[in-house]
DNA sequence: ATGGGTGCAAAGTGTTTGCAAGTAT
DNA sequence: ATACTTGCAAACACTTTGCACCCAT
């Protein structure tokens, strides 16, 4: 990998990954720095979004509609609400005798596996029942 | 849901998408249905894997770059090569478990959870210890 | 000074949609 | 006859990229 620079923006991303623990997407990082720098551009934080994820300074969660970033580092597990799309982390341990199982039955080498559980959170789970009433 | 019509070309989709069992693309399902039919459109495939996912005659896979698709209904898991890209479903049982461990950390109704391997298949390791001699 | 980084706008990908015509029921 | 479906093309959402200028080292 080429030689990387501080550079002010560079750094804005990281800092703007890292204030949110609510798995924010590109778009939403770009809003946030923008409240910091209205110069940046979108481009550039795709750009050092990009950058972050290589050098392992911040995660990348693939998700349906767009990808989403978060600051943890260690594998974990997340969870989504199906009706207002809200992503957390879960907590609960990362199944290491899987990969194990998996590598056993296919020949594959196993690097590891990502699981989102997808649900119903207890807020809509009221407003649900609200609306049926 | 309103009524549904069988057309040819939707029997076309869904015929295509039982003849495969590499989790094809929308894409790769229209370049087949192409070879029976030299008239349909992109729009109409699109169209109706959504209809055929709705009405549960096919199953979604969400996938970084675009969504998959595959005829089997029940949950199960997949493993993806790093390197070639290439999908498959996984000979392992369904966790039942943890979404009830899920649901009692979290206050969640927990519908299910979505588990993708990542690692490196047996052609592609070849392939570099091939490259590094 | 050098070459990685930036802002901008254009282009790329994968998918959806408005419309008028076609067709299954 | 009704209204769902089609082909087409335009529009969309998200992301990447070419370029000329800028700035961290």
């Amino acid at each position: 990998m080429k030689q990387q620079r501080n550079t002010k923006q560079r750094k804005l991303v990281l800092d703007a990954v890292r204030a949110r623990f609510d798995h924010p997407s590109a778009d939403q990082i770009y809003l946030d720095v923008r409240t910091q720098d209205d110069n940046i551009s979108r481009g550039t934080v795709y750009r050092n979004l990009n950058i972050l994820f290589q050098t392992g300074e911040i995660n990348q969660v693939k998700m349906p509609k767009s990808d989403r970033f978060e600051s943890r580092l260690d594998k974990h597990y997340h969870l989504q609400c199906l009706e207002c799309g809200e992503l957390w982390d879960l907590p609960l341990d990362y199944n290491d005798d899987i990969d194990e199982q998996a590598a056993g039955k296919t020949g594959y080498i196993i690097h590891r596996h990502r699981t989102t559980f997808e649900g119903i959170c207890p807020e809509c789970q009221h407003k649900n029942t609200e609306q049926n009433e």
